[in-house]
DNA sequence: CTGTTAGCGCTTTCAT
DNA sequence: ATGAAAGCGCTAACAG
């Protein structure tokens, strides 16, 4: 197919109608093409190219080199270097695909610090549906196609020790079962921040929505919250439902019948905090007259909602860039230690938050219809 | 580093304590070691694997060397068989990392068909701020990490034309330089549906809010737009602003200052959105009493807002899907063709579309302040 | 100061 | 029905 011998000159016509069939792809050039029209050896040019330090060469050598290279527009070919070098400069970051903008600042973070250490990224969709152990992404770095995993899946199911000792990985965003290889961010704070808040205005009956038990942020809030409440001798409420708008609406509700009704809550997802806004709408619930509402996710959205809402922000940009960081340095072999990223955790106040209202709820809550959606044209 | 030689036989104790030293990563089983187990030569071992059609082989060997890969747990090594093959396997998609989930769903659909087609897909980043031209990424394919882009990027500047002609690639929601690369959405008809949807409910007056001009699906959604409406003689007005809450705000007030007032109004991005809701409410226009709301962004929190918001839903899964399919073929060598994905394209009708009210508006927008943040914790 | 040489792990044509 | 051998493009140890 691709023959060594050179084909007869043909030149080429600098506008020639687009040829139709099969694109002749031209073949990158090499190391042993510029050596040719540097009249060097090839390792010659390779030690150039890599700067390597221990060469010493004469200028002039030097510059015909450097110039064949970028007169030919000359690229190595990493899947050459990778297979000789038994690194492939690549990572992967596995992500459950879900429509919280949280993950889009991750990825940010992530994609930037790894340019800056050199390496590409690899994202690969968690299935949502039936998540799978870590371990089956092994085999990115087993068939040599990146040198380790960051793993941003979300699920703390203990089950998989030592499925993926061997190879490099570190668990983003949650806490895996081998310790040493975790990067996550200080969930404490950002619950200490809310509780500190709401407790400073008066509030003394809590609640908590937030996503499944499983999830291992989810459960570094509760234990946070819990820890916190109990030392301010504040009451809180955990109500656990799926991350989305119809968990959201499910929890509000199931938090709405408690007696007495607390007068505050704190929403782990930007999802269900769509849902849990519009449940208390139903419920003709006040926000924050009737009920005060903070979001662990922020995003901009959050300022144009009908009552703006407080959120707390989180880093998750630096969370991304510490994960790259942190892999790095297992691929290179020094030594596992987990990371927390502490700063900076601010919460934004908005206008969802006051103080809580003396007496109890004017009504008490109808069961109103969850939205739907008809379609139509 | 890694000797050929098999060292003395060190029993591996079942639960040995974690070695802290840098982790003497076990070198991948290669073709050769099942070879060696199987007592046949490497290239018998390739083909049996490779399924070679044109390989006899007596069953017995056959079994020998299947059962010895899998009991060595065997994988090829991507890397030399790329290298030998000339082709990776891998794509590169270039999104500009929006907070939009639509993003989300054009990811998951490319995703799911690569691995459906057997690649694995590279996302990279294309900076917000600062774009730059789709040639840039030419250097994944010239270093041999992927076989082709998807290019998802959203600007639309004529001047690169040939940049990147030469290498395997594909337009994704939006329309490149050289024709026959492109794989886009059926806009034309979602803006039709938005139109008639309208007219029907007797609407003669019409907005849309949308992205910069230079984006190409804004483009090709405003042209549609202005056919529609003209052939129907509904007055049309479009406002262009950035792709953020705080454009939609912008661009809202702006709508609201046109005389006489559109009495409905289509908008291109939910971030859009959630700006342009606040502005009608802080100048309390009343939806869909005094302005009706289209969004041509489907996202599940649209059906739990204040009033839930009628959308054009758009098969953002299947242009990803597509997109995969196209460029396969272009790297396959097939000849380039565009493609649209018409269906499925859906109305979902919600609460934010009234029929329009006869008279004008009763008090005359005042200028509210956009809303912020303030900072604290 | 620079060239020679030996692979990295795999596929594939050509011989037996 | 299977083995030998060449080579993808690059790096690195060793020679001169």
């Amino acid at each position: 197919m691709t023959n060594a011998a050179e084909p007869p000159a043909r030149p080429e016509p600098a506008t020639m109608p687009e040829p139709a069939g099969p694109p002749a792809r031209r073949r990158a050039t090499r190391l042993i093409d510029i050596a040719a029209a540097a009249g060097v050896h090839v390792s010659t040019v390779s030690r150039v190219l890599n700067g390597d330090p221990a060469l010493s060469i004469r200028p002039e050598t030097y510059e015909r080199v450097l110039s064949a290279a970028r007169a030919q527009g000359y690229r190595p070919n990493a899947l050459a270097r990778a297979l000789k070098q038994r690194r492939t400069g690549a990572l992967a970051l596995v992500v459950p695909l879900l429509r919280n903008p949280i993950w889009t600042r991750l990825q940010h973070g992530t994609l930037q610090q790894a340019r800056e250490r050199g390496y590409v990224v690899m994202i690969m969709e968690e299935p949502t549906e039936d998540p799978r152990p870590p371990g089956d992404y092994r085999y990115l770095v087993e068939e040599s196609r990146v040198d380790g995993l960051l793993l941003a899946t979300a699920l703390r199911v203990p089950e998989h020790h030592a499925l993926i000792k061997a190879i490099p990985h570190v668990y983003v965003n949650r806490r895996g079962p081998d310790p040493g290889n975790d990067v996550v961010m200080d969930e404490a704070t950002a619950v200490q921040r809310f509780v500190d808040y709401l407790a400073g205005l008066g509030h003394e009956r809590i609640a908590l929505i937030d996503g499944p038990a499983e999830v291992d942020t989810v459960h570094r809030r509760v234990a946070a919250a819990r820890r916190f409440c109990a030392a301010r001798g504040i009451s809180l409420s955990v109500r656990h439902a799926a991350a989305t708008e119809e968990g959201g609406w499910d929890a509000g509700l199931r938090m709405l019948r408690l007696e007495p009704r607390p007068t505050a809550c704190g929403v782990g997802s930007l999802n269900q905090l769509f849902g849990l806004t519009s449940a208390l709408r139903s419920a003709g619930v006040d926000v924050p007259g009737g009920m005060s509402v903070v979001s662990f996710d922020e995003d901009e959205c959050l300022a144009f909602l009908e009552v703006p809402v407080t959120s707390v922000c989180m880093p998750l940009h630096d969370l991304g860039q510490a994960a790259v960081d942190a892999l790095v340095a297992r691929i290179e072999g020094q030594p596992a230690a987990d990371v927390m990223i502490r700063e900076p955790i601010r919460l934004l106040e908005r206008d969802s938050v006051a103080a809580p209202s003396g007496g109890r709820p004017a009504r008490p809550v109808p069961l109103p219809r969850r939205p739907g959606r008809r379609a139509a044209g």
